[in-house]
DNA sequence: CCCGTTGGCGCA
DNA sequence: TGCGCCAACGGG
């Protein structure tokens, strides 16, 4: 059952020609008569050139590449809804026979249980359990989201040993329901593939957006069911750290910079700044520096460099289930003095790049535009504020980046590259067998072409292959 | 910190 | 039935 069902009861279909015919002329004059008008304020605006040499060939890249679509495998498919019910299931089974109150048990609107139901399951764990409450949402509820959850399995004492596994399928129960309602429900075609809605022009910062599904927001784990068609693999090529470097790049910044140009890794390198290390020291251990420190960088990296406050910022919570915990990912926990003294350390030798910020959100509050060295102009109407003051200071990254992206799209798609999909810092391809050296030398050419914008600096690319989305391997070609 | 999409819920 | 809120997922 398509959720897309024309009317053909319709009365605008029903009318007599000449009132169409009418209708229709009005239309069209009135929308040729806006081209002029249109031409002229795009000039005015400083985007005349990006919208023709850009956005007008990129329409016919996007066209290209939704038309192709991805093909879903039926079966990997099947199975994983399969093993999601079952989850399902299972985890309602522990959470109501754990509710005495028999409340979570009505069902909703939609759903023979009232699990879902986050007002309803907040009233259960801190009103029945008689659980603390450590958050609230921005209306003052008690919130249950998976932060909130972790909490409360932190600062669990002997006497809520009982009720771990209820917490656990609880949190698990988070995930797997919206696995089953938002990316379980693939709309396929005839062939099999899976054609999503691209928005070329939805986003503030000229990134793409996928809807029908949300293809760039599709679960890691997932991924699998897309695969590549018999006698094809899928290719996929994006850049290391594409912020970061923009972000290096535009502000100055010399330490990354040079991180950069010697082709280390600047997580790591972070990594050690913050914790205070010696690179001697993380060298010594066997493998290298740890993967949750690492990780730990990255993100507090872009925390920090986006405007964050150390006071404010928060971690992922993983499934902290039995079935899950193994598989997830080790995490790192540091006090707030710590965390502090590291985002100190850090812009200490990052100087440029909160002096750089303010001279950007200075110009932009002037001129009510932000000017991408790129090529492309964004306007900006509203009111100054804080908010508004970090999404500037992230903007030459993110609209960079994304403008980026968008013009080595037009000059792949010229070339016939078979993309699939763009996942703001990559393309996805789907190719013959035996054209794998080809593309992926091809495409990395095209992905690491000076950028103007940056001074005539490369941007590196890695290259991975895989018979499916979600396991890909990279490819040495 | 920034940028997004989406389904369910509960209320007007 | 329309709408704000909540919570989940991803990218940087």
């Amino acid at each position: 059952m398509s959720k897309w069902r024309v009317n053909t009861e319709h009365r605008f279909l029903n009318l007599s020609d000449i009132t169409l015919g009418t209708y229709n002329l009005h239309d069209s004059y009135n929308t040729a008569a806006l081209v002029g008008p249109l031409f002229r304020e795009l000039q005015d605006r400083g985007n005349l050139d990006y919208v023709l040499n850009i956005m007008e060939p990129l329409q016919r890249a996007v066209i290209n590449m939704q038309a192709r679509g991805m093909l879903r495998s039926r079966e990997a498919l099947e199975n994983y809804r399969k093993e999601v019910r079952d989850g399902l299931n299972q985890t309602d089974k522990v959470i109501l026979a754990a509710d005495p109150t028999g409340e979570l048990k009505k069902p909703t609107g939609k759903y023979p249980n009232g699990i879902g139901s986050s007002q309803r399951l907040g009233k259960f764990l801190f009103g029945t359990l008689e659980f603390k409450s450590t958050k609230t949402t921005d209306k003052g509820l008690d919130s249950t989201d998976q932060e909130a959850l972790g909490r409360i399995l932190k600062g669990f004492r002997k006497k809520d040993e009982p009720h771990r596994q209820v917490l656990e399928s609880i949190f698990h129960r988070s995930r797997l329901r919206t696995i089953q309602q938002r990316y379980l429900n693939l709309e396929a075609g005839s062939d099999g593939r899976v054609r999503a809605q691209v928005k070329m022009y939805g986003t503030k910062t000229m990134r793409f957006a996928y809807a029908d599904p949300p293809l760039q927001q599709f679960p890691l784990e997932l991924r699998h069911i897309f695969i590549s068609r018999p006698g094809y693999l899928f290719l996929q090529v994006d850049y290391s750290q594409l912020e970061a470097r923009i972000l290096a790049y535009l502000s100055g910044d010399l330490p990354s910079i040079t991180t950069f140009l010697e082709n280390k890794d600047v997580h790591q390198e972070n990594a050690c700044d913050l914790f205070n290390y010696s690179q001697e020291d993380w060298e010594q251990l066997d493998s290298g520096l740890p993967k949750p420190t690492r990780n730990f960088a990255k993100s507090f990296l872009y925390g920090i460099s986006y405007g964050g406050e150390v006071e404010t910022m928060k971690t992922k919570t993983f499934c902290p289930c039995p079935k899950c915990a193994p598989h997830m990912p080790p995490t790192l926990k540091l006090k707030k003095t710590e965390m502090k003294e590291a985002s100190d350390r850090w812009h200490r030798k990052h100087f440029r790049v909160r002096d750089w910020q303010a001279e950007i959100a200075e110009g932009v509050r002037k001129k009510h535009y932000y000017q991408s060295p790129m090529g492309c102009r964004r306007w900006i109407a509203k009111p100054w504020g804080p908010d508004l003051d970090r999404e500037v200071k992230n903007l030459p990254m993110q609209f960079g980046g994304a403008l980026i992206m968008n013009q080595r799209q037009v000059e792949l798609d010229r070339m016939e590259a078979p993309i699939v999909l763009q996942m703001h810092d990559s393309f996805l391809l789907e190719v013959p067998e035996d054209q794998i050296d080809h593309w992926a030398s091809e495409v990395k050419g095209v992905m690491e072409q000076p950028v103007q914008g940056l001074g005539d600096v490369s941007l590196p690319c890695d290259v991975e292959v895989g018979l499916n989305w979600r396991d890909m391997k990279p490819w040495m070609g």
